[in-house]
DNA sequence: GCAGGGTATATTGTATACAATTATACGAGA
DNA sequence: TCTCGTATAATTGTATACAATATACCCTGC
């Protein structure tokens, strides 16, 4: 939750145990093991080549970041998520990430801004081109400089933890070609009012944009969808 | 992080892995383990009587709490706080802690109603008599009931996950008899909103309930006394 | 045929053994 | 005396063995 040091995070990829929890991460987040799927010790051990202790430990880490449910002397389950989770999860980001802008007006460094600039344009370019998946690359990594920016490791970490599980729901909603444009003329918004160091316009633009990504879902149908697997892999703008 | 069920939490207290993690969780946020304190699996297993299998999981989960920082083939450390993280947790909080009275408003039960209140006169009279621990419990208990009441497990988690972790400040800072009195009056009023299904007035009483509880750390010397292990064991209102 | 119980099996929980890594102590050489 | 390197000890990382628990199936009795 706090003093992160990117060299020694939990997420260690030199380790065991640090490569099976991303791993499996990875594999919950593109939806390889789908919802309520039950994990094995034994078998995601010999899949990866490795025991049951490494793979144990890194269910715990799982089941703390909300992403699988172990259940005492049973098994570990893959975690829904539910629409009143994602609705959820925009109410608190829509205040965090106005929060975080407002913070980053004030404390954003030089780089960051710079490549702030340079990730709105590039967008500009793919989205011209409909290279979606780049679309949505650089839609996260806008986020991720924003919370870089704002120099709170707990808030940082705060919302990449939202973020990174709402990704799920890409696996969940379809792309939507508009919201790409809309998302994009956001963010050069919220850019802005941050390089005019205007605290209150940033706060202000980046909680309507949580605002409007989530309607944005509501309208291309989250909830009818939701819950039924509908083993759809296209992604969606999931902000 | 969400689809939290009381009855298989991680917390599980009947595992040994859940009995180690509670009790270590426990000896940091009391202080028994000191800041930058090397926790060494062996002499943490001798002390409880398992072997390191528990003990090394329950390290993990402390360390995605937050409590410990794991480097890997060194050792375990307990966590250092800053003032820096307590202003953090509290610009966080103020937030959250809005929002959540904002959504309890709407969807407190008679229950949790009744609790709250009862709660309110019960602080009010161990403030009389100068029952400082009780004050103390009442007050985490009262934001306990407002987490449970917004019907929101993700916002319920994170808000106590804050305030878990928050209570560290206790270790750090002195009892103020005088915030006592005060922090009871403005669970009134928030209770009172509450009950007037004044969700707007709700929400920023809240707000500003949190922006109080730290002013008055700030006004009791949080920074100066920061990370210098004073030993104190006085117990301090922290909201 | 069905309900109840018990045994077999699969799976997780814990302990221990072994490997890899890091820290420490000590001595040789400059 | 200082520095470097090597050997040794301490500690964590991983694998495996064993224990406890839950599940499934079959068998028995009605």
């Amino acid at each position: 939750m706090t003093n992160y040091d990117k060299k020694y995070d939990a997420n260690d990829k030199y380790s065991l145990r640090g490569r099976v929890f991303q791993k499996l991460r990875e594999d919950i987040l593109s939806g390889k093991y789908k919802e309520h799927e039950e994990l094995k010790e034994v078998a995601i051990g010999e899949e990866l080549g490795v025991s049951r202790t490494p793979v144990r430990e890194a269910f715990r880490q799982l089941e703390l970041e909300g992403l699988i449910r172990i259940v005492p002397n049973k098994g570990a389950y893959v975690t829904g998520i539910t629409a009143k989770d994602v609705k959820d999860i925009y109410m608190i980001r829509s205040l965090l990430e106005g929060l975080c802008a407002r913070l980053a007006t004030e404390k954003i460094s030089k780089e960051q801004m710079e490549e702030m600039e340079e990730n709105i344009y590039l967008a500009d370019f793919h989205e011209e081109k409909g290279h979606f998946d780049q679309i949505a690359e650089l839609d996260n990594r806008f986020h991720d400089i924003l919370y870089e920016a704002c120099d709170s490791k707990l808030l940082e970490h705060t919302l990449k933890d939202f973020h990174r599980y709402v990704l799920r729901v890409r696996q969940k909603t379809l792309a939507t070609n508009t919201r790409g444009r809309a998302s994009n003329d956001e963010h050069r918004q919220i850019m802005e009012a941050i390089k005019a160091g205007d605290t209150a316009l940033a706060e202000k633009l980046a909680n309507q944009h949580m605002i409007n990504a989530y309607d944005n879902m509501v309208k291309n149908g989250l909830k009818e969808i939701y819950g039924e697997n509908t083993g759809e892999t296209e992604t969606a703008k999931a902000d």
